[in-house]
RNA sequence: UGGGCUGUCGCCAAGCGGUAAGGCAAUAGACUUUGACUCUAUUAUACGCAUGUUCGAAUCAUGCCAGCCCAGCCA
């Protein structure tokens, strides 16, 4: 049973865990698994960092390995306060709480530093007084190598002296930087003597002005990830032509790190019609694009909360597609697939009308109002049912009704009879049109023997509409082209329960239309996809949808 | 035309010398008080292309083609 269970385990590990179960199997490692996440907080987490996110903490998780976050905070010109609590607190939400793990490259700089002068005296980095134009001419072209730096030969004592200065702020920035002396005609571009420290005037939002000069990333990582014992670093492919410079690192430092890390790369995932990169996303924020970074238009984190899914659909969704090896494009239609998968049987089913037509139940008394009982969750019994106004006026979606049915369509038309979800049967008699003849109402019989829960079997009908009560409507939510919907409204439904006051989803009407204004398809950013869940449902336990919404995505209507 | 990486169904993705898993999407049908859900069936003689090695290749070799990444004192 365990060999079972273990060989199925193993049968489904990925290429990067593989990689861990042979560094396991050869005790590689004296200490535990140990992995990390390193976002820069400069802006906030999205769908793809969560990606990065599921690999490395699972991999922790399934090896009983540790997992640390840590927020890699080498450039004090890009970074800031608000963002690593974004990050803290988006990562802790999706269910991936590093709990006391959670470090930060800067508290590294007195160590970086440390390490450095040692580097320096050992002749592997040198001081160099290159402009950065000229740096950059030196460094040849993909095709040509590039030219030593005239102070590559410098004496390692002269070059530490430098080094010293430029930390004590002698220099300004652009001036002098200290560069690994590698190869300047290596084929690999990041191993042409690459700068790994330069002189920045600038206070960091955590360390202040206590440094005037900061390590590269390329340089700082490998050490990052050594101080924190970290065995397997697990990153995207762009860094995959680095990993030469972060063994060197390491191999440079092998007086201190006696087991290094290894760097692995994984290809990242976009996802179809959304735009994923945090520097795209910056523009859509910063350029008043959109409302904010959680936006629900928007692949953050905190956008796809607002836009409905839940931690659990999307913890799902990082486990069906798998670790790619090269960059992918995951269809959309996969994460929507995950969130229903997740709300079917937690989120009360409601109705919403986008569109709504009137109908006149012309034989149903007037001013009377029956409360029908509706069940929340038709299939989960538990989550109750609740009462809901029926009158003889109602609205139904336009789209349920054809005065002249095309073929294939069963829903309202002419002589046909459906049924009222939780209510009655109800038989269309005519429509009517006004002048420009545009349907304004339909009328219809109803027969009370086919009310809700009575069992009635004497006839059948071939479809079930949505409905709500007119006049006893809220408007619930905009979905995002910015159409108001109205929900339904029942006496004792509490619709503040229901919904979360914090979120600007849920608003009322003239906020809803100013806000989400520009999200028609035709506006400047159509690129970005417009979703089809609506209302926050992510804040409260037991989520809302609007499944009429769920509806008119999943299924291609026929007939229309 | 320097180097690195990737190429299996529309999209993800297993397989890693023994004769193409699975999921999403799609299509057809059944069921249905949401045309949802559920169920059932269908969907690559084919693994970027071409040679070759082999009894046998998606899996190995060689060549080619396509895509992605790299010339920040960004990460």
């Amino acid at each position: 049973m365990e060999d079972l269970k273990e060989a199925d385990s193993k049968a489904s590990s990925n290429f990067l865990e593989k990689i861990i179960e042979e560094d396991l199997a050869a005790g590689a490692y004296s200490r535990p698994i140990h992995t990390r996440f390193p976002p820069e907080p400069n802006g906030y987490l999205h769908i793809g960092s969560l990606y990065a996110v599921n690999i490395n903490y699972s991999a922790a998780k399934k090896y009983d390995g540790a997992f640390n976050l840590r927020l890699d905070d080498t450039n004090p010109l890009k970074e800031d306060e608000e963002y690593v609590k974004a990050i803290i607190e988006d990562m802790k939400w999706a269910g991936f709480d590093p709990g006391e793990n959670v470090f930060y490259g800067s508290d590294y700089f007195g160590k970086i530093y440390e390490l450095t002068e040692q580097l320096i005296k050992n002749g592997d980095a040198f001081v160099c007084d290159l402009s950065p134009d000229e740096l950059r001419a030196s460094r040849g072209t993909l095709t040509s190598p590039g030219t030593d730096s005239p102070w590559r030969n410098r004496t390692p004592e002269e070059s530490l002296d430098l080094f010293r200065r430029m930390k004590n702020g002698e220099f300004p920035p652009g001036t002098r930087v200290l560069r690994a002396k590698i190869d300047m005609a290596s084929p690999n571009m990041n191993m042409r003597d690459p700068a790994i420290y330069r002189i920045l005037d600038a206070d960091h939002y955590r360390a202040g002005d206590e440094w005037k000069i900061y390590p590269m990333y390329d340089y700082a990582h490998p050490i990052q990830d050594a101080i924190e014992n970290i065995t397997h670093s697990m990153c995207s492919v762009e860094f995959k032509d680095h990993r030469p410079l972060y063994e060197w690192v390491l191999k440079a430092l092998s007086f201190e790190f006696p087991e290094p890390p290894k760097q692995r790369e994984f290809g990242r995932i976009n996802i179809t019609g959304a735009i994923t990169g945090k520097r795209y996303l910056r523009q859509l924020v910063e350029g008043g694009y959109v409302d904010g970074w959680d936006d629900p238009r928007l692949p953050t984190v905190k956008g796809l909360r607002r836009r409905g899914f839940t931690k659990e659909s999307i913890k799902a969704f990082l486990g069906e597609i798998g670790v790619a090896r090269d960059m992918s494009t995951v269809d959309i239609t996969m994460l929507e697939h995950s969130l229903r998968e997740d709300l079917k049987a937690k989120a009360p089913a409601v109705m919403a009308v986008l569109d709504p037509l009137k109908v006149i139940i012309d034989n149903y008394p007037d001013d009377t109002i029956e409360y029908m009982d509706v069940e929340n969750n038709a299939e989960n019994a538990e989550m109750g049912s609740r009462k809901l106004p029926f009158s003889k006026s109602l609205i139904i979606e336009r789209e349920d009704f054809q005065e002249v049915p095309e073929k294939g369509f069963r829903r309202l038309y002419p002589g046909n009879e459906v049924r009222l979800k939780g209510a009655y049967f109800v038989k269309c008699t005519s429509a009517v049109k006004d002048e420009a003849g545009n349907i304004t109402e339909v009328h219809c019989t109803y027969d009370p023997e086919t009310r809700s829960g009575l069992s009635f079997t004497a006839r059948k009908v071939k479809a079930t509409l949505h409905w709500l009560c007119e006049g006893k409507t809220v408007p619930v939510a905009v979905n995002l082209y910015g159409r108001l919907l109205k929900g339904e409204i029942g006496e004792d439904y509490n619709w503040d329960e229901l919904v979360d006051p914090e979120s600007k989803v849920v608003c009322k009407e003239a906020q809803a239309e100013e806000s989400l204004a520009d999200a028609s398809p035709e506006s400047k950013w159509q690129f970005i996809r417009h979703g089809y869940f609506v209302a926050d449902l992510a804040s409260k336990p037991g989520s809302l949808v609007f499944n009429r919404i769920v509806a008119l995505k999943d299924t291609k209507r026929k007939g229309s």
